[in-house]
DNA sequence: CGAATTATGGACGATTGAGTCAAGAATCGG
DNA sequence: CCGATTCTTGACTCAATCGTCCATAATTCG
């Protein structure tokens, strides 16, 4: 019944997040975005409805994508657990090590810039940080089970410490930290973890 | 021999960090400081070359500050050195969490807007996040001398592990985690210290 | 095929921002 | 008091930006 779109909803999405992700909110124009895809800006606006919803929009899918990334890693039977809670921290400071560019994550970027004075970009960082905390939770209470680690601990203590850990390497990664110091963290903080 | 300022330096550069902090680099405009000063733009121009240097005088004096303030924090005896590391680590946490307006710490926001692309600003943040690190573990070496951290333990790897919590929980409380969530942080940090 | 509907592309307007400049003001040595 | 020197003010330039609008194109239903 009506004219269809040309464009891919989803490698718009890519490039206007590419940008962003580079320049920061602020420092990214519509403009650019438009040049970038190739689109008209009517087509952007109309499709987008505007800077702001365009990178809630990007924000959202992208908090979306890290918890579910973290659920894959995390998700498996108890006797696996602590391999995998290993794992994914290693693999944490891998990624921020291989990230020579030093581009860092959106989420904390977006985060920084943008929660002081958007509700809405607050409450969705807020909400994927729970989230995180939750799924470590989850890990650490299988590993409790499989007694990898003191049952006496309290799991959502745990799991918020390696969450600033992991936020900790993040942050330390984006100023230039060496690929050896994160991979120190990384290990040192799971030593330090209670065994029984 | 020539016409005096008539301003006074240091408030200039407090108002700018105020708005630098708040809306970031690409956020702020020279007008808004400007404005806020009740400079004229020629005075801003002359006395502080542009938006990119003002930026950059701004950012060390506050690396600066930083710095200094964590060497006050940690500095004293041997046998209090555990109880300075007890109390940085919980005033951290209790400075984030009274941050009620998510404002969060300037040089982490410099560090996500500008690092990859200002390598003045890289330098700058990871030779101040060495610094700290550095204190952090003349203060372990200090408790292991004193035989409050376990004498076995490498200093420079829970020195870097502490940063990474301080810088988590600093992340954490911009994105809005309660008070009891970042003191439980704090507390669970210092607690899974190797002790003797 | 024609009509209704939605997409496209780019020109346009209004605003804002970085940085410059020139004319005037304040200070002090001579 | 004068001249050299530096500071101040604010108007000005020029480019960039957000968002809008409109003529045109594509598609489907009756």
């Amino acid at each position: 019944m009506a004219r269809p779109r040309e464009f891919d909803e989803g490698s718009v999405l890519r490039a206007a997040r590419g940008q962003f992700w580079s320049t920061g909110y602020a420092g990214t124009s519509m403009d650019g975005i438009a040049a970038a895809t190739g689109l008209g800006k009517g087509s952007l606006y109309g499709a987008f409805g505007g800077k702001r919803a365009l990178f809630h929009r990007v924000f959202d899918d992208y908090c979306t994508q890290v918890v579910e990334r973290v659920r894959h890693d995390l998700d498996g039977p108890d006797d696996e657990a602590f391999a995998r809670l290993t794992a994914h921290v290693r693999a944490v400071a891998s990624a921020t090590a291989a990230d020579t560019a030093h581009r860092g994550c959106l989420l904390a970027k977006g985060t920084a810039e943008l929660a002081e004075h958007d509700p809405a970009i607050a409450a969705r960082c807020l909400r994927t940080f729970d989230a995180l905390q939750e799924l470590l939770a989850a890990d650490i209470q299988a590993c409790q089970r499989h007694n990898d680690i003191n049952a006496d601990a309290d799991p959502q203590q745990l799991a918020a410490l390696l969450l600033a850990v992991l936020r900790g390497i993040e942050a330390l990664g984006k100023a230039g930290k060496n690929t050896e110091t994160l991979h120190t963290i990384a290990d040192t903080a799971l030593a330090v973890l209670p065994r029984p």
